[in-house]
RNA sequence: GCCCCCAUCGACUAGAGGCCUAGGUCACCACUCUUUCAAGGUGGUAGCACCGGUUCGAUUCCGGUUGGGGGCGCCA
């Protein structure tokens, strides 16, 4: 049985890098029909807050990721916060301690930093000089006497130690490079090192997939593992997710947040299957996958081990491709908080003012990139245009006027406002007239909407109506509109 | 400084000794479609970091150099 873990630490948003570890190993244990749990790595007081462990479940669940056990959906290998097993580690910790495979150590922070600098001076090595490890009695009680306290330290031997990584391969570390580290912290809380260990031990966990930056941990845990007797589980390391400078992704790259994407108007499908190509392919170059395409094709041998850069770009695309495949009621439903937010729909709006933004959204969904672009394209049929002085020196002029006057005449006369009606009606005015049809299609259309851009001219003339139209024409052939640049539609409400 | 990992177009990648005149996707450019903005279609620009081996033959295997990333915390 594949068992797997995601295990953040609740100190900040869901991160790009982290999601991606989480949809992973996700991805590995649906496809093996595994489990996979979450586990909250909160052993730092300082820095964990409750509040963020509840963001970093909603950021997961938005995600679609869903686990087999965690903090809030309880599991057999429990509990799943490492604040509520620290009696685990104080046992697991005793026992190192009695066997002789790890010990106390009472030098202070600042004796540590000073002996740090100095090594690293004059050897190059910056680890701990094992100073602590062969105390006599006398020495451990001057120091408990001097009220300090101490904190638990490995003693790593040196061997040689071999990581089979799934992706990266056969690595080799000396445990001469690696120095005696800290277990547990003189709070009594366990260091990440040993946290980890015996969690992943006692939650026998099959597979630690986790990104590249814990590869030289490895063989610390390797030696955790055999120190407490317990079976290895396999090991796998991403490749890193960085910033288009090749750096770590970092508030500096600008969005690196789950939330910050899913604020920014993101489909859940889209970034999930965007993460998915980040660091992995498959065989046949295949791009767009579903949720279940994934499970199904997903594998770690297809990982590559090279780091990768997040593009944006390339998030921006699919998710406008995932915009034009989403059914224009859904894509309604997850615009509808922005909608309201930008005062462009009523708290509680009709369901024929529903219909008709259903229909709108529908007109212009090919031209979404992101949830964010729908208030922005829709907005002119939901309130009075704003005229941008500029649209209107360009395409308002007092020729094109003369035009549109003439055809508001025409419009007036037309029945029914249906697009293939309209459509040829402007045509034939146009031929009558003798006007090219851009020097109509055009100033008809920013007069109308406000907009050189926009869905079917003719399309947009009905879903306006005739009244609204012609009420919008009228607006701009009397002047009404064009001090509004600035503050925003003093024209006719909608 | 020491240890570890990595190295194909600007980005994500395919490639596991001859199938490579190095393929696909994003971005970019051109053309096309078109009442606008898009989307679509067609075509194009662009890459195996470098130096040595091994081999009849290296993008692919080995070594080194360079470059990038990570670790060396009482952070995780």
């Amino acid at each position: 049985m594949v068992r797997v873990r995601f295990a953040p630490s609740p100190t900040g948003y869901l991160h790009v890098g982290n999601a991606r570890t989480a949809l992973f190993n996700y991805l590995f244990a649906r496809k093996h029909n595994g489990c996979f749990l979450l586990r909250i790595e909160d052993t730092d007081r300082e820095r964990s807050a409750v509040e963020y462990e509840k963001a970093l479940l909603e950021d997961l669940h938005w995600l679609g990721l869903d686990w087999d056990e965690g903090p809030d959906v309880g599991g057999n290998y429990g509990p799943y916060r490492q604040s509520e097993r620290v009696h685990l580690y104080r046992q697991l910790s005793e026992k190192l301690l009695q066997e002789g495979l790890a010990y106390r150590c009472y030098c202070t922070k600042e004796e540590l930093q000073e002996r740090k600098e100095k090594a690293l001076a004059e050897k190059g090595n910056a680890g701990y000089d094992g100073r602590c490890r062969n105390l006599t009695r006398t020495q451990i009680a001057a120091y408990e006497k001097e009220g300090r306290k101490p904190v638990v330290r490995f003693l790593v031997p040196s061997e040689t130690i071999e990581v089979n990584d799934l992706i990266r391969g056969h690595v080799v570390f000396e445990g001469e490079t690696i120095s005696d580290f800290v277990i547990v912290k003189s709070d009594g809380l366990p260091t990440f090192h040993f946290a980890v260990v015996v969690d992943d031990l006692l939650m026998q966990i099959t597979h630690v997939i986790r990104g590249e930056d814990h590869l030289s941990n490895t063989p610390k845990h390797i030696l955790l593992f055999r120190a407490l007797k317990a079976p290895l589980p396999q090991f796998a390391h991403m490749s890193m997710t960085l910033g288009p400078d090749r750096t770590r992704l970092s508030k500096r790259h600008g969005a690196t947040s789950i939330r910050a994407f899913k604020e920014a108007g993101y489909l859940p499908e889209a970034f999930f299957n965007y993460l998915a190509l980040l660091g992995w392919a498959s065989t046949e170059g295949q791009e767009i996958f579903t949720r279940e395409e994934l499970i199904r094709e997903f594998s770690l041998k297809r990982c590559s081990k090279t780091a990768a850069v997040f593009d944006h770009q390339k998030l921006l695309w699919m998710n406008g491709l995932y915009m034009r495949k989403t059914p224009p009621a859904r894509l309604l439903e997850l615009s509808l908080p922005l909608l309201q937010a930008q005062g462009l729909l009523p708290a509680q709006p009709e369901t024929k003012l529903l219909a008709r933004c259903e229909r709108l959204i529908a007109l212009e969904q090919e031209k979404f990139k992101t949830l964010s672009d729908i208030p922005e394209r829709i907005g002119f049929f939901l309130k009075p245009p704003v005229y941008d002085p500029e649209l209107v020196e360009k395409y308002l002029t007092p020729a094109a006027r003369q035009i549109l006057s003439e055809l508001a005449t025409v419009l007036e006369n037309q029945p029914e406002f249906q697009p293939a009606l309209l459509e040829n009606t402007v045509r034939s005015f146009c031929q009558e007239k003798n006007y090219r049809p851009a020097l109509v299609f055009h100033p008809l259309r920013v007069a109308i909407s406000g907009m050189t851009k926009g869905p079917g001219l003719f399309e947009m003339m009905a879903l306006l109506g005739k009244e609204e139209t012609l009420r919008r024409l009228g607006s701009v052939l009397r002047n009404e509109t064009f001090r509004t640049g600035k503050d925003g539609g003093a024209g006719p409400a909608a």
